[in-house]
DNA sequence: CGACACATGTAACACGTTACATGATTTG
DNA sequence: CAAATCATGTAACGTGTTACATGTGTCG
């Protein structure tokens, strides 16, 4: 969904072809989410379909001779979508599922998992990329606008990525402190029992 | 790939039926991802189409009288798909897309967008949602296996929510400093030029 | 009896991802 | 000339989401 309203905050500037639009994306999102240009097309195919873009004839033949471009600009109905995008909060109320989370979440359940080892692994692999990213960093200009853009795309990855890591040492302690209360996390590896209480789960109606 | 992923894991420690697992799910992970049933079914064919789980009529014959529940077991491909699951981190250097982040930067980079009330409005939403969560987590009881799952998973949100308020509070202080320095940040609302630049995007190339 | 939880499934659709096909233009 | 870049598009596939159809068991 935010390839759509990426798309169309950028042809609400002006009308723009494809491939252009491709470039203009990845300028300001940096190297951090490279995007198909194949999916651009696709992406304008059902713009179009719900009445938010419209082919651009008038800026077709304003280019250059030799002109392959397909422009296309918003409708009125695109412009107040975009509005309205804008204007609105991002929903976390109904966050996007975190693999992460998940995992640990199971991990700490499933029998015959060792957390400890998950999570020191995580820390490990994040710590890399955070280390990339801060690298990365050093190497942006914020007097640009882009480039702005880009350096504060980056800072968002990094807060991300540092709040991962304070998130698996807080899970560490509070671990550790489970487990010295004797609750049964991860018991070992007991051959798996459960296999034969189909009826209900329970603790399942919630 | 989460969800796959995660019924594998829940079936990696005993048969189990479709909206069991669904139950099992949501016991760990709490009211946070609800998850349909309908895709449980789905994601269970394709498990088995690609050889990880399988029916297990044992399983359904020692099931109660007028059983009317089909079991799933994995397969020894799915258990190693499991275990090198939760060996590997999650990979974090190619990022989730974060609309947020998506929208600011095109926020900061396209003309006649207040980013100060984007920005605003945003935290005000964040920290509201922030709130909920530290409400639901004082009524979780850290004994419980499961509620000890769903606590882990509710301070993940908190922490990433915590993150993202920061990052607000963040690029609000650089943007100030960055009109202060004179970049030309989204340039109040001039009426639309560039249409009339068809060929390359300058800055583009990257 | 009626409502509700349990249980399984299908169909349609959305978005995203990759690979492929096809050409024109630029540049070393 | 060859290779890279620009430019448009299509086809196939994957996961996830919702809505719907269908039926059983239980409980007030």
């Amino acid at each position: 969904m935010s390839i759509r309203h990426s798309l169309l905050a950028l042809l609400n500037e002006g009308p723009r072809y494809g491939y252009q639009l491709r470039s203009e994306f990845e300028a300001r999102t940096g190297a951090t989410w490279p995007l198909n240009v194949g999916q651009v097309y696709s992406t304008l195919g059902r713009l179009e379909r719900d009445g938010l873009v419209e082919p651009d004839r008038d800026a077709d033949a304003a280019a250059p001779e030799g002109d392959r471009q397909v422009f296309y600009r918003v409708t009125e109905a695109g412009r107040s979508e975009v509005t309205s995008w804008f204007r609105r909060p991002v929903e976390r109320s109904a966050p996007q599922r975190d693999e992460l989370a998940i995992k640990l979440a199971l991990a700490v359940t499933v029998p015959g998992v060792d957390i400890a080892h998950v999570i020191q692994t995580q820390r490990t692999s994040t710590l890399r990329v955070l280390q990339e990213y801060t690298r990365l960093k050093s190497r942006t200009n914020p007097a640009d606008a882009d480039e702005l853009a880009w350096l504060l795309v980056l800072d968002s990855l990094i807060f991300t990525a540092e709040a991962e890591v304070r998130w698996l040492d807080h899970c560490e302690t509070r671990l550790t402190r489970a487990a010295h209360d004797g609750v049964p996390v991860a018991p070992a590896t007991t051959a798996s029992p459960a296999a034969s209480q189909p009826v209900t789960v329970p603790g399942a109606g919630r």
